[in-house]
DNA sequence: CATGAATGAGCTTTCATTCAT
DNA sequence: CATGAATGAAAGCTCATTCAT
């Protein structure tokens, strides 16, 4: 993949849409090039073939989470508070960019089965999760638990299904409650 | 799509492995045929197309989860006990169909697409969860929630992502204590 | 082909209908026994396969014409006359199966193909003419030509085209105005 | 359809030999590629599908009629002799395009459903020749009709069919002959 | 006699991809 | 650098036909 001058890749971005609404396998080339105006064979310059172009959205996205995640992190707080703002900065990223969100959704299978993506999926969510809930647990702000890993991955499923259902159906408006809801939910759980 | 005769059904269920594994559109029909022995016309015979295997691959996965989910609410005590027992009982069902629960995950975006799929996982797993959150506030079991489905909705996510994982990538007797950690994440949250 | 029972004779009769809109080629065995309402295996219980349900049909106006055109021939008069009652009598054969008429003519190069077709247009309208006309020079009611059988065929083609063009646009009543026109055409041509 | 650079028009012209032979739908797209030398997905490049390459090729043809017939109308002399000229101009046209002009006739059934065709057949000769009859008239050379269009359609068959037969079966060198006979039994009819 | 069930053998069409310019 | 033109390689789907009952 070549290096993608700016203009380029807001419309490529953009195709974001067409796959989030068909899926990528029927998301032809053709498609794209017509969507974003960009001529199939200067598609193939700068991409390898369809596949990269998936790849180059959905590290898009996952570069985004990452980052929020990360910043989210890095805000100050308990464990517990920082969980919070970390779930509410990925939530975010889907209020950003709802139809490469959607996409990757969308499409997970398929991104499940590239390697680039599975560990940036770990990298950008999963691990920080977890070892912010190990955090927690230190600093008395979070219970402990026998496998952090997989309450994290449990985590981003809540999150992901909630926020793609949210993005699909609702309007934009309704995040903060979607937030608050799946926060508590996240902290809480729902025993009374 | 023609009612399959038993032997044919079963044949057919075994497709999911393959579909499972490269996800619907990389499946060929040809490599259904091959697999289960069924001849393209005759698999063609019994359903319309592609897309409608798949559908009913999906149906009886959901049909199960629908079972295993109505099993659940009708076993004794609390809500929240309730809820303890559907968890389990929608992990069992990964446990018992685990490519076909894989490959509904993976072919998501198809799935969402097919508006039978979608009422589907509705009636089995969130309409009766969310049913089932109103119930635990009634019977004390459970706190308040502003918006129960969403609630519902995040576990759903919380469970098939934990469960799916679990099936990809650890063994079967692991399926308890996912379980345990799952149904206590839920039950409880993280917060100390 | 075996015997037809005189219901199954006349129900694939009806098929002309089918044939006349669609083509042969377009109509498909289904599309027969849906309309026909005899099930596709007993089709091929009466009939060796597509292309003789097409033969037995065209076969049956062929038979009409030929009887039609002998009839004519027979009647009184001078060659002349004759030549003009034949020319009704394909017409009417035209107006009583409009259908299979089209058929006919619209699967003109199918039927073409078909040896046994060929002949029995021969055998029907083309040779019974030519006779005609060279008896028409003897009785001196017709004019010398040097070959009658290509002046019998641009008659058949002047008739049938005509007749089809008739038959498909305008409605029937205007069969009688078409005859006569056609007849003078025949007889006497276009010059003053 | 993409515009055909001249070298694909020549090629895929000659196709017309094996639809004439076989009828558009025992032709198979693999044969046209085969005997044309274009690869099936060049031809899929420039035509829409097999289907309009029949309209590709009938619409060549009758263009070809449609200027044969208007160069004869211009030719000088009264409306009868003119129809002479038109007549011998559209058997040659049946004379340089053998094989397509015998496609046209043999898949009739198919053209005469593609609009485009009717329209151009009607463009090409019935029209102009009605005109033709209707200045007869005027100018004294030809008789009075009541339905001139019809008619013009009886010419028409009668030119076709037997155009079509001496080709079919004759060698070339008879044309002369057929015209011959052809524009006395249009002129003068069969009476003595 | 009639027919529901099953299928072999293709065919049209599609599309990702290439490459000369 | 960018791209219009061209195509190799499938793949989904169709349908005439068969045959056990």
């Amino acid at each position: 993949m070549r290096t993608l001058p700016a203009p380029m890749r807001e419309k490529v971005l953009a195709a974001a849409d067409l796959i989030a609404e068909h899926g990528l396998d029927a998301t032809k080339m053709e498609d794209i090039a017509a969507s974003t105006g960009v001529p199939k064979a200067t598609l193939y310059y700068y991409f390898e073939g369809k596949e990269e172009i998936l790849t180059f959205l959905f590290t898009e996205i996952l570069d985004e989470v990452r980052q929020a995640v990360a910043g989210a992190l890095q805000s100050g707080g308990t464990a517990a508070q920082r969980l919070e703002a970390t779930i509410v900065a990925h939530l975010r990223v889907f209020e950003r960019f709802p139809m490469a969100s959607r996409a990757l959704q969308f499409d997970l299978g398929r991104a499940a089965r590239i390697p680039l993506i599975a560990e940036r999926t770990d990298a950008a969510f999963v691990n920080p999760v977890r070892d912010l809930l190990v955090e927690g647990v230190l600093d008395g702000s979070l219970r402990e638990m026998d496998h952090p890993t997989l309450v994290a991955t449990a985590i981003l499923g809540a999150v992901t299904t909630t926020g793609i259902n949210a993005l699909t159906i609702q309007p934009r408006r309704q995040l903060r409650r979607v937030a608050t809801e799946l926060v508590r939910f996240v902290l809480a759980g729902v025993t009374a």
